[in-house]
DNA sequence: CGCCGCTTGTCACACCGCTGTCACGGCTTG
DNA sequence: CAAGCCGTGACAGCGGTGTGACAAGCGGCG
């Protein structure tokens, strides 16, 4: 449905392959813009803010796992996201183990209706989301607008990791999350780091909220993970 | 990890993939439970709470793509994954099911270790309690998505084990249970602890419960085993 | 260029709740 | 009465979690 339309950002190297993608993608409805190196990429996402990234991993001078990992360190293009193109017998799991926080592989050479099946799932697992929302419970206020969260008018200073975290848990109450789905959702997908140190998130998080006395809204679930509730128990 | 043991529910028309799939993915730890069509998956969801369904397109009667459609529009279902198996050249479909809200699609014939891989990424990034079934009965709630037990709106407190023994007695009330087949349902199947092992967390969970007044609903039946019943006596 | 403060991921350690087992005693059943 | 069967308290071991510390990365600033 809405799904159509969307504006999607080619990058590869090799102009016969961008030609193919472009004319396949938009006989499905998309949108396509294209872009043969990642400095072109970068002005592209700049001035057309694209709705998904279909990134070669091997291009020119800067390679697409760089430029991947600089989208997803940034803020305000954390959220695009990025299908890595990967030639065929460069495992997935080497290309995983490189740390960058993409939404999905495909190996080339793929069929078109799996490249736009992937596509399509990728865009409806993002979070559209009203840009512009402003949670609130209990007093605790977390705006997403000026990433900012108050405490019954008192700010409260959050990392930027505390801030995701706790975004996400506001978002997500009465319900439980493992250390791995936790990092899933906040750090990012395929993204290697040890399923402790959400523990350790949890604790500066908590520590942050304590003088508010909310504190108790992350609760721990022994065996399971962790939960956010505005009920204490 | 907690990844083994999870449930998958088959459903394909033809029973050679079904027996071929339940001896790959139990050898890979998987609880699998099958069904031809799908009135019977209606009915083996309704009961087994599967952790995920692996739903053949193209079945008798009701196809699959239907069957997804109607999982993904009921609220209790919602976020019970599904990965649709597609025959060669039906990629269009494919694209359909994914439309339709389905979580991943594999093209058959397919690899063992390929879609044991798809379905632990899908499973990775569920949500514990996926079909987040909520069950009351006499004040007591059980709530799988929080993993929280209420009374009467008092939260109880409850340590792993009791919850899911819990969890499961209000499963499947007004039916007597051996220790051993609590151990196997509750614990697991391949787990050796004394059958005696059950009495002391029956006592556990009662004691939990008592101060509540419902801990009558546990009813031991000698010679036997236990019952979950709401009426006393 | 170097210094500094902030953030972040990881580790080691301590603690405590949970777990499985046992022994004892009360109770039911034959 | 004897033999099971079950509730209960106690207990040791383990494992999950909280916590402080630390080094590396990074940007700002002089």
């Amino acid at each position: 449905m809405g799904m159509q339309g969307k504006q999607i950002l080619v990058v590869d190297d090799e102009a016969p392959i961008r030609d193919m993608l472009r004319f396949g993608l938009e006989r499905s409805g998309f949108r396509v813009s294209r872009a043969a190196d990642v400095p072109s990429a970068r002005l592209a996402v700049a001035q057309t803010h694209p709705d998904l990234l279909l990134l070669d991993w091997m291009l020119p001078a800067v390679s697409g796992i760089e430029y991947a990992r600089e989208l997803k360190a940034a803020a305000t293009t954390r959220d695009l996201p990025i299908i890595m193109l990967t030639a065929r017998g460069e495992e997935e799991d080497a290309v995983r183990g490189l740390n960058v926080g993409c939404d999905d592989y495909i190996a080339k050479p793929f069929s078109m209706p799996e490249l736009v099946a992937r596509i399509q799932a990728v865009l409806r697992r993002s979070v559209p989301g009203g840009e512009s929302e402003r949670i609130r419970v209990n007093g605790l206020e977390v705006d997403a607008a000026s990433q900012r969260v108050t405490m019954s008018g008192e700010p409260v200073h959050l990392g930027p990791t505390e801030y995701r975290l706790l975004h996400f848990f506001v978002s997500h109450p009465e319900r439980v999350y493992t250390r791995e789905q936790v990092l899933d959702r906040v750090w990012g997908q395929n993204v290697y780091v040890e399923e402790r140190t959400v523990d350790v998130h949890i604790r500066r998080l908590r520590k942050a909220l304590a003088p508010h006395g909310c504190d108790a809204m992350i609760q721990t679930v022994r065996g399971t993970g962790y939960r956010f509730s505005e009920k204490h128990g």
